[in-house]
Formats: structure tokens, C-alpha cells, sequence
DNA sequence: TCTCGCTTGTGAAAGGTAGCACAAGAAGAT
DNA sequence: ATCTTCTTGTGCTACCTTTCACAAGCGAGA
């Protein structure tokens, strides 16, 4: 299983996962690729693929076993075990993460967060306390948190960045708009609205340049 | 120029532009394809390449001249002009999104918020006032909406979606974990959060596998 | 003017990713 | 027991994206 699975089969995935899990709820036995591809935006020949790269979880003439299934992807994902978080910059964004309550459900406990402004240090944000940067090394530690969000803004997001690597992170999800550079052990995703949103506007750009073309 | 452009060539595009307005902030005057690669995490081929999809704005043996590269790439994105946005949907996140001042500076201006709770509507948010889900229609004409951010919980974004094209919205970008249907005219993307860091948890767990391979 | 050093722009090659098409297999009907 | 219907798993193919490699071009300095 030493295979290299890109990027853009992990992202489908976890989307297989998502739709999994609504339907496990709804208590739904079975699926079949076509109708997980209908749901999450690919074809039913890229969903047979992508799984068969890790097994046969499927039966021919039947299609997937929701729960079956649903627990195979996160075993490949490494969902099995809880993840602790810490969240870098309790600002909007950042107070935005902390009160989101989706993360508990889906593995994540977010048991750290930290500022460096005095007025907020020491508060209460959803039920996390605010911690002095200080601290971030043993509570790094004691906690065993391996996932650093940073939400700081964009001049302090790489020293912020370092900082949680040396003190123990191994994936970084950065919100700061910039390029962060990291040693290549660590795992490292970008959320930049501003840059999607500059992909919507070449996209209705495009669009309306082409149909002009047509008329 | 009939060209179809990839996805992934747009994202890029992006993130040199991203990088051109800092270096234009610093007043440097050239900058070559090499270090702009560096900073933006890709390759000087890449760069070149990605870039000469759309012209030649570069001079051999000086690099490109940030200001004009910058331009340019801001031609070719659609962002001569500015756009106006709407959020649909004022609770953490999309009072976060409300009140993030780099949208302006980017040529993004949010100029309308709605949300169904009685006790959010009429508030002021960063300047902006909430409203009802019914004058949606009459303010997307007469603002000239043309992107919703949607930001409602994940049961109502398909309709908050839907709602907003009708009303002349020709892009949506996404907040709620949930592939919208969208028809083919109408530009997405989508923002999950539990998405990355899922993938985020499957590098992690890999290099971790891998390593204790090798050993 | 000629040479040298540097960087662009691009055709060709390599490397990946997605889609097609069908044999293999499973369940239920006859 | 056989036939029918359905859906998986996968080899093959087509397409697309990235990388390579180098001629072309620009400016500086002799
Ligand atoms: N607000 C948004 O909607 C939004 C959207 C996309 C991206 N972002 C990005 O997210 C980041 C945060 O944005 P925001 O709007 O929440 O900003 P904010 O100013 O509201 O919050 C930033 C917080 O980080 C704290 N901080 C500063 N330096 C720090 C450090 N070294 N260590 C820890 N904390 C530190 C500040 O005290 C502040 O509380 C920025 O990089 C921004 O570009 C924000
Ligand atoms: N909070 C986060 O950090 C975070 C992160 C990632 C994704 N999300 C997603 O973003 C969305 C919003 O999350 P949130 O944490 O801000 O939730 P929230 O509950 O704080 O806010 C949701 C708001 O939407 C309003 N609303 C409900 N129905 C509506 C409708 N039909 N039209 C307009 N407004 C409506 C509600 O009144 C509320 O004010 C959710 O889908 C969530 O999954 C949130």
C-alpha cells in the first residue's frame, strides 16, 4: 500500500465520507457508486476507482454497504482516533472556528487556543480558554496536539506557523493569506477566500466573455 | 483566447497575483519567474507557462515588471472592475466574512447580508445592515449583486443558493459542507473546513505509516 | 559592434488523472 | 438450475498537466 494517492482523490474521499455519514443517519444500507458520484459531483467510474486503490469494499450487483464503507474511509483517512487541535489567533476568524460545533462530530476536539492580545487572554471563547502565546510549548505538549489552525493575521502567521511545528504540530490549516514555508514532514492546507473568490470572477468573467463571442 | 484554462492554472494565477501586490507594496520593480515560483510554491516553468496562456508580458534575460505582470494578471482574472457581494447567512461565519477588511482592498464589496432570525435583522454588521430573507430579490437587482457567500446552516443552503441565482447571482461561493446543485451557468466553490483538515489527518497518518515501514 | 550572462517563451516528452467498456460476480425470478 | 438484471472492479485509452530543455531575445560591458 505504499502507492501514492494524489491530492485530488483524498479531497473525493473525504466527499464520499460526508455523504456516507448523512446517509448512515438516514439509515440507509446500501449505495451505489453511481449514486455517491451523483452527490458529490464526480462520475460513478471515478468513484469505483479512487476505492479501489485501497480494497473491494463493494458487492457487484448490490453496491457499497453505507456503514461498511462509511468506517473503511475513515480508516484510510486516519479518522479512527480523535484529533486535538489548537487554533492560532482568536480573532473573527478564529472565535468563528472555536464556536463551530461541527468538528466535535466529526473527530476533531479543538483544546487550545491562543493570542497575543491582553484583552483577550484568559477569556472564555466556547468553552475554551485563551491562552498567553507563552504557554503554547507545554500545552502543545501536555495536550498532544498535533493539528495547529492558524487564524492570525497575515505578518504573524509564519513565525505563529514555526512556532507550533517546533512545539510539536504536524499539519498546519492556514487562513492567513501567504505562502507558508515549511520543512516537508509537515502537512500544510490553504484557506484563502479571496483567492476563490478571484477564481469565481475569472469563471463569470470567462462566461460572459464567450457567450459576447457567440452572439 | 478561445483557450479552456485549468482550474488549477486560475489558482496559481491567483496566488502570483497575491504575491505581485505585496512586491508591488515594496516598490520592487522586476521580478523573475524563479522567485515567483518560490514564493508561490511552484516551479519557474510553471510560471512561465501558466503566464503564456494569455500573452507575453515578460522581457528575456529581465524578468517581468511587477506592476505591469500585476495588471495583467488582474485583466486576465476580471478584476478591473469590482464586484459586489452578498452574504447570505450573518451568524459566526459570515459575521467573520462581514467584517474582514481585505475584501475592499481586493476589489470585493460586500454590500448586503441576510439571515431568518428575527433578532439578527435590522442589527448593524460592519457597516453592513441585515436584512430579510424577503428583499433579497429587489436588493440583488438593484446592487447588482453578482456573488452570494453562502453561510446559512447546511439544511438551507441548497435553497439560500438556488434563491440567490434566481435573483441574478452568477457565483456562489460555499461555506456549508454540501455539494450545491447548481445549473451549468452559475460558477462554485466550495469551503470546508472539516475537508482539509481531513485531508490534513491522512498525510499525517501516511507519513506516519511510511516512516514506520522504513524502520 | 561583439560577446557574455541571464531569463523568457515554447515545442516536445514525461508523467498523471479521468473516462470507457466489459468481464466477473451477486441476487432474485422463472 | 438457468436466466435476467444489476453493479462492481479494472485494463486500456484518451486526455490533460507538468517538466524538460533550448533557441531566442535583451541589456550591460568591453
Ligand atoms: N475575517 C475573515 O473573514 C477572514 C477571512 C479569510 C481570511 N482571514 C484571515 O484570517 C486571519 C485572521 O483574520 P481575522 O479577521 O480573524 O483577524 P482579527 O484581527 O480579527 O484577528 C486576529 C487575531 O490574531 C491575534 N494575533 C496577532 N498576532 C498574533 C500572534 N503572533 N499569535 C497569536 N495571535 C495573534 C490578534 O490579537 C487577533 O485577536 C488573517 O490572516 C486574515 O487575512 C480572515
Ligand atoms: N463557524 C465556523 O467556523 C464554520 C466553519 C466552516 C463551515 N461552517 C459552515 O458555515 C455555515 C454557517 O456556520 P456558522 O457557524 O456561522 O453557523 P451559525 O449558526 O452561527 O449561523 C448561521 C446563520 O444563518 C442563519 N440562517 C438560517 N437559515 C437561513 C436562511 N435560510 N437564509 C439566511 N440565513 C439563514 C441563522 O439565523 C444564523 O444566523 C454552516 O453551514 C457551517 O457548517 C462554519
Amino acid at each position: 500500500m505504499a502507492r501514492k494517492i494524489s491530492d485530488s482523490t483524498v479531497r473525493r474521499l473525504s466527499r464520499y465520507l460526508r455523504r456516507l455519514r448523512t446517509l448512515d443517519r438516514q439509515e440507509l444500507k446500501v449505495v451505489s457508486s453511481r449514486e455517491l458520484a451523483e452527490s458529490t459531483g464526480t462520475t460513478a467510474a471515478q468513484v469505483r476507482k479512487d476505492l479501489s486503490h485501497f480494497g473491494s469494499f463493494g458487492k457487484r450487483g448490490q453496491g457499497y454497504g453505507v456503514t461498511d464503507l462509511r468506517v473503511q474511509l475513515e480508516e484510510i483517512l486516519g479518522l479512527t482516533r480523535r484529533w486535538r487541535v489548537a487554533v492560532l489567533g482568536v480573532g473573527r476568524i478564529g472565535s468563528a472556528l472555536l464556536g463551530y460545533g461541527f468538528f466535535t462530530q466529526r473527530g476533531f476536539d479543538v483544546v487550545a487556543a491562543f493570542d497575543t492580545d491582553r484583552s483577550m487572554i484568559g477569556r472564555d471563547v466556547a468553552g475554551v480558554r485563551v491562552q498567553p502565546l507563552k504557554e503554547l510549548e507545554t500545552t502543545f505538549e501536555e495536550q498532544e496536539i498535533s493539528i495547529a489552525i492558524i487564524a492570525t493575521p497575515v505578518e504573524a502567521a509564519q513565525k505563529a506557523a514555526d512556532r507550533a511545528v517546533r512545539a510539536g504540530a504536524r499539519a498546519i490549516l492556514n487562513f492567513a493569506p501567504i505562502k507558508l514555508r515549511m520543512s516537508p514532514g509537515v502537512a500544510v492546507r490553504e484557506m484563502d477566500v479571496t483567492l476563490e473568490l478571484e477564481g469565481l470572477c475569472y469563471l463569470v468573467t470567462e462566461a460572459g466573455a464567450a457567450t459576447d463571442v457567440k452572439e
